[in-house]
DNA sequence: ACAAATCCCGAGTAATATGCTATGATTAAT
DNA sequence: ATTAATCATAGCATATTACTCGGGATTTGT
C-alpha cells in the first residue's frame, strides 16, 4: 500500500506553494526546480488540485499558482483523494454504485468503510499549516539543512 | 490509494479460514470457489502467508490450509502487511536503508512516518476475530443473507 | 502398488497503471 | 511583437498486477 508519485509530488508541489505563501503567483517552474519534479508532470497534476478548488492560477508572464485556501484548512488527504481517487481499499466502498453484486449485506464491507473512515480522519488531520509549524521548529532546534522543502 | 487483489484476496482467504476454525484442513479449491478467487492465483498468496507464519498447511489428501495463531491474534494489518509490504506510503519511510539523498533531516518525512504509524494502528485494531463478531452480530440482526463470507 | 487429492514451486503473459514526454494553443506583461 | 507563463491533449516506455500454465512432491484411500 503505497502511495504514487501523484500523491507525493502533489502534497510536496503544495507545501513549497505554502512555504511560498503571499509571494504572488509562483510559477510552476520554479516549483519543479525546487521540488526536483518534471514540469510537464506536476502540470498535469496542479491542474487537477485547481480543478479541485485548492490552489487559483494566474495565466501570462509573471503568473503561477497559489494556494486557494488557507493553509489550515487543505490537509494532505484533500491533496491525496483529489489525486489518487478516493481511499477506498476494496472496490466495494467506493463511492460509486456498488459494483459487487453479493454487496448488500456483505459483512466485512462494514470493516473496509470502517478503516477507510479512519484513515480518511487520519490524513484529514493533516494540515498545510501543520506542516510548516512542524518545519519552523525543526528548523529552531537547528534540525535541518537546507532540505526541509523536501517530502 | 487502494489495496491491490494481493491484500484483499488474503483477508477474505483468512476470513474463510476463520470461519472454518477446528474442521480440520481446508483444502485451498474451497477457499477459492467459496470466495471465487483464482485457484493458482490464491495458492501464491497463501503461501507468503504460510512463511510469515499465518497459516499451517497438511500436504497431501485431505490436506489443506488453517489458522496457525488463534483468530485474535492475526490482524489484518498482519495479511495486509505480509502481502503487499510495508505501509510505505513514501520510499523515504520504507524499513529499508533511506534512497533518498536528502533525508537525513527532511521534516515532512515525520509526516509520512506519523501517517504510516497511525494506518499501522488503524489496520493492526482489527482481528479477524472482530471480523467474526461482526459477522455474527449481522447474522442475529437478520441483516445477511448467506454472503457473510464476501468481502 | 496405484490412483486420487492435495500442497509446492517457478516461469510466462496479458492487461493495466504509472510516470512521464511531446506538441501545441491560449493568455498576459513588457 | 516577444516572452513568460498556464492550459490541454495525446502518446509512450516501463513497471506492476493479476493472473495462467506446467509440472513436481507428498499423503491418503483402495
Amino acid at each position: 500500500m503505497k502511495l504514487s508519485t501523484k500523491g507525493r509530488y502533489g502534497v510536496r508541489a503544495m507545501f513549497d506553494l505554502t512555504l511560498h505563501q503571499g509571494d504572488g503567483p509562483i510559477p510552476l517552474r520554479s516549483i519543479a526546480e525546487r521540488q526536483d519534479i518534471s514540469e510537464h508532470y506536476l502540470e498535469q497534476l496542479i491542474a487537477t488540485l485547481r480543478n479541485e478548488g485548492f490552489v487559483d492560477s494566474v495565466r501570462g508572464a509573471h503568473g503561477g499558482y497559489m494556494l486557494a485556501k488557507k493553509a489550515d484548512e487543505i490537509t494532505i488527504g484533500h491533496i491525496i483523494r483529489a489525486l489518487e481517487g478516493p481511499i477506498a481499499l476494496s472496490d466495494c466502498v467506493s463511492d460509486d454504485a456498488d459494483n459487487c453484486d453479493k454487496s448488500s449485506d456483505c459483512v466485512v464491507k462494514l470493516v473496509w468503510n470502517k478503516v477507510k473512515d479512519k484513515i480518511d480522519h487520519v490524513l484529514d488531520s493533516i494540515t498545510l499549516e501543520d506542516i510548516k509549524q512542524e518545519a519552523i521548529n525543526a528548523k529552531q532546534n537547528g534540525k535541518q539543512h537546507g532540505y526541509m522543502y523536501h517530502i
